[in-house]
DNA sequence: CTGTTAGCGCATTCAA
DNA sequence: TTGAATGCGCTAACAG
């Protein structure tokens, strides 16, 4: 028998006879024979592979997007081939950039998901990068560009939803420590807070904003800083949940009880969320949602044979949800 | 000039004379040519490649010691092909372990590191499982076995650290919330509690021991439980940070105060460990280093050249350490 | 429905 | 130090 028949048994053809057709697969399973994927991939160019070039894996979200890359990837019979950043400006560290690039470029991966955070210091950067590479990629949660195909969470959104919370409850300055600056997703959430005021007519609230690290530590930091410009400050809108402990971590010490004194918000809803003291009221995100919809939107990409035709780019947006417990609630 | 040159020249071989070299490597960059890694991989019979069989990406632990593979990984020059498996026991997902393992295979990873939590009763399954495979492999945080290779936190030692801790304060009613039955990690942790209530003299300590899921939701309806039948419990070792943020909070729903009332110790050491109310002593794991150690092990094993050699197995133990907080101070 | 020929891009072996 | 022949395991295109 040919080896060329082989092949089609193992391709799913139809054009094989039943009995060929199960006289192969027999031996196969007798042999335990294996096809390999990298022949495959050299004679056919393409690898059923998604390259994904994510961001470290000790941020909750970065994390919990990866998961649901994968699972959709498995799920579509995708395999992964990772490659991971540690600096948000890939510019900074060139080195690690090219050689992550070059490892998924040179395996012959079909598409590639960039999931690492948008930066203002790195959009530019990334578009160019990006821009005569002929193969598919998708961006995840940085900002839209018409000429990007982007999957992005709606912080700003979020952001609204959180500030608007606490305006129903009559709160009126309402503070932020925001993620780190330049970080798109940091810009989205901020953005909302001040949309948000804004729409309630709640003027001079810039001096109620500080910079956070995405960190406890930092949250705690920001805002003693906060407090000590502005003692009158009710409310306090942080851009992730780490800070927002912080921020609870801080008022506590300063003598102030959460939410009598001063009621929190944070941004993500990690599983612990529930279980601090007091039990904290934020923003939730359907992060594998995020990379499901990645992955599909990759994977339509990739089946197109004309890299030319769709290159409409676009982006789809997730939108978060606001979860009430006790730190936000007025008594 | 030839093909052989250029390939010459990419291995860094050093029979090139110089001049030729630079020729290559010029028009090289040129042309912006890249090595086909597949081409490599099939020509040569190795690629480079780790396969790391992972287990989610939505626990604390196992994130983390992924963290570690993979930062160890770039070091070493090596690719990661990443399979992600959702349940302990492989055997109740066959279909998925196998299309995992056959992925990792046919695209010839060079070595496979197994990173799935042990468990009694998955054991004996993965050593079956592996034992005709010719590959190099190395098993994280499961038994140990003469004829593995295994790398392993030595939780044990955690759990003695925090119960002698305990003791060494005057407590003599610790109970502990362990991990799933059957969960290596977990068994070991709760090992190292009786071990210590044993080396003080302290008996009928069974009672007090309360099977966890590793959630915090578990945690606080575990010391529910625990609470009802003992309520002269002094103090309760949990062996995740998450339980015992759910221990805390059902004791203060029980009106109980941490530490004055009841002391408490967690495992794991997460980032928000030290913002929680009060703060959380715990046992800290260099889950990074657990990683960083399997990549090393096993990049060793993929050196030698005979499989048969060095097969001398054997099991390398990280020892993790106490971080002592408030909510196991007394007073 | 099945077999033949050719080639994917590289490395190994041997010859020059 | 360089080049030529051969094969890694598979699939595309064509022929039968």
């Amino acid at each position: 028998m040919s080896r060329q028949t082989v092949s089609r048994v193992i391709n799913y053809r139809p054009d094989v006879s039943q009995e060929t057709r199960q006289r192969v697969l027999d031996v196969i399973t007798d042999l335990g024979y294996r096809p390999s994927s990298v022949a495959r991939t050299l004679a056919q160019g393409r690898s059923n592979t998604l390259g994904v070039v994510g961001f470290g894996l000790e941020y909750f979200g970065p994390t919990r997007v990866l998961a649901g890359i994968e699972r959709r990837s498995s799920e579509r019979s995708l395999s992964l081939q990772l490659g991971l950043l540690d600096n948000v400006l890939p510019q900074r560290d060139l080195g690690r950039v090219e050689q992550v690039m070059n490892d998924l470029l040179s395996r012959q991966v079909d598409g590639i998901i960039w999931a690492v955070p948008g930066h203002v210091e790195s959009t530019e950067w990334v578009a160019a990068r990006f821009e005569k590479m002929a193969i598919p990629t998708v961006f995840l949660n940085r900002n839209p560009s018409p000429s990007q195909d982007v999957v992005a969470m709606d912080g700003r959104h979020g952001g609204r939803l959180a500030v608007d919370h606490l305006l129903a409850q009559g709160y009126r300055r309402i503070g932020t420590v925001s993620g780190p600056n330049g970080w798109w997703e940091a810009e989205e959430r901020e953005a909302g807070w001040r949309e948000a005021l804004q729409g309630a007519r709640v003027d001079d609230a810039e001096d109620l904003r500080i910079e956070g690290q995405w960190s406890a530590a930092s949250g705690e930091q920001a805002f003693r800083v906060l407090y000590r410009k502005a003692p009158d400050i009710e409310a306090v809108f942080a851009a992730n949940d780490q800070m927002a402990l912080g921020v609870v971590h801080a008022a506590r010490q300063l003598g102030l009880q959460v939410p009598k004194d001063l009621a929190v918000v944070g941004f993500d809803d990690i599983d612990e969320a529930p279980y601090f003291h007091p039990s904290l009221t934020t923003v939730r995100q359907d992060l594998n949602a995020l990379g499901t919809l990645a992955v599909d939107r990759i994977y339509r990409k990739m089946l197109v044979q004309q890299p030319e035709e769709d290159r409409q780019g676009g982006i789809s947006w997730v939108r978060p949800r606001l979860v009430v417990r006790e730190s936000s609630l007025r008594d």
